[in-house]
DNA sequence: GCGTCCAGGTCTACC
DNA sequence: GGTAGACCTGGACGC
């Protein structure tokens, strides 16, 4: 247990339009730092390790979609340094896609027969950043090969059995693992105690590598060509292309067998004959259509399926 | 109850 | 360079 006692303050002020509970619990229910996180009565309650820092962090809106501000509390065992403050500030910033300006994204798909639709329902969602890339690579491997309530079971098991809790504020909170921890555990004991499977050996490889220390962090994978960033992250034990444009900072098409249904029937309005087969095809379609913002359309996609569904008069669910 | 199939990919041996 | 087949596990399905 990592009580989290010492703590301080400070507001974002994202680019407009901003709405937080979009941006931080999307609807689709995906996590911002670990799927334990709490949201109750408006504030979220979370955790992740900033740089070797374990933090809780507690966030709230404190204005609206057109004059955003996000107050945030930072919780940690030791007081932090004005220095080590000034870089938590800048890292919560970047996570939460405060400087993300959607105007370019917005004017684009307005004229979009497909995203006209869904920028309506999701105004004001801005694309959020991981710091770390460990836990959206191990998300990645298993969701390979497992039906996604599986994938769920395993992730939960990882973070049960291999994280850290946190408690502040009266919440306890389990944060995803490290890969130094992981590193000291074997493919076998992996596999066993949370039935991943061939996926643990990939796992245990992956810790291995981040936790030497020279693989380049999320940042300076943001600072690459977007190609040269996709060849290093394809460097990574049971990283795949699908599995690369998942982690990638500069946003992919992950386009995988689920996917490649719901795509088709956008693009062509009929579901394809054999989902694994048109996996490549949905992809290129996709890429040529909405080019350098094909990973903004996928995620505002996904993230508003059942409205999109009624407003297209499409059956999207997985059949 | 039992056997078979396959799922939100990746890797490798083989041609 | 292209591709068939293996890979953990567990739920769905047919018998």
């Amino acid at each position: 247990m990592n009580r989290l006692t010492r703590s301080f303050e400070f507001q974002i002020t994202p680019v407009p339009p901003y709405n937080f509970d979009l941006t931080a619990r999307r609807p689709t229910g995906w996590s911002l730092f670990t799927p334990f996180e709490i949201y109750e009565n408006d504030i979220l309650w979370t955790a992740t390790h900033l740089d070797s820092t374990l933090a809780g962090i507690k966030l709230s809106s404190n204005g609206s979609v057109s004059n955003p501000k996000v107050l945030v509390r930072i919780f940690s065992r030791k007081e932090q340094k004005p220095d080590e403050q000034e870089n938590v500030k800048r890292l919560i910033g970047k996570a939460l896609g405060a400087d993300q300006d959607l105007s370019e994204f917005y004017g684009m798909a307005r004229k979009d027969s497909i995203l006209k639709h869904v920028i309506d329902d999701l105004y004001g969602m801005h694309d959020t950043f991981s710091i770390t890339i460990f836990p959206e690579a191990v998300l990645a491997i298993l969701l390979q090969m497992a039906p996604l309530k599986r994938s769920n079971e395993m992730m939960a098991c990882f973070i049960q059995k291999y994280g850290e809790v946190t408690e502040f504020e009266g919440k306890k909170i389990l944060a995803w693992p490290t890969p130094k921890r992981i590193s000291k555990v074997t493919d076998r004991e992996l596999a066993e105690n949370c039935k991943v499977g061939y996926r643990a050996k990939n796992i245990v490889s992956l810790a291995r590598k981040l936790a030497k220390g020279d693989f380049p962090t999320s940042e300076q994978i943001l600072e690459m060509d977007p190609d040269e960033a996709k060849k290093m992250l394809l460097e990574l034990p049971g990283i795949g292309d699908y599995s690369a444009d998942i982690i990638n900072p500069h946003g992919g098409f992950p386009i995988d067998v689920w996917s490649t249904e719901v795509f088709a029937k956008l693009f062509f309005d009929k579901k394809p004959h054999n989902n694994r087969e048109a996996v490549d095809k949905v992809k290129n379609d996709g890429l040529k259509r909405w080019g350098k913002w094909s990973w903004m359309a996928f995620y505002y996609i996904v993230q508003d399926l059942p409205n999109l569904s009624k407003k297209l008069k499409k059956d999207l669910r997985l059949s």
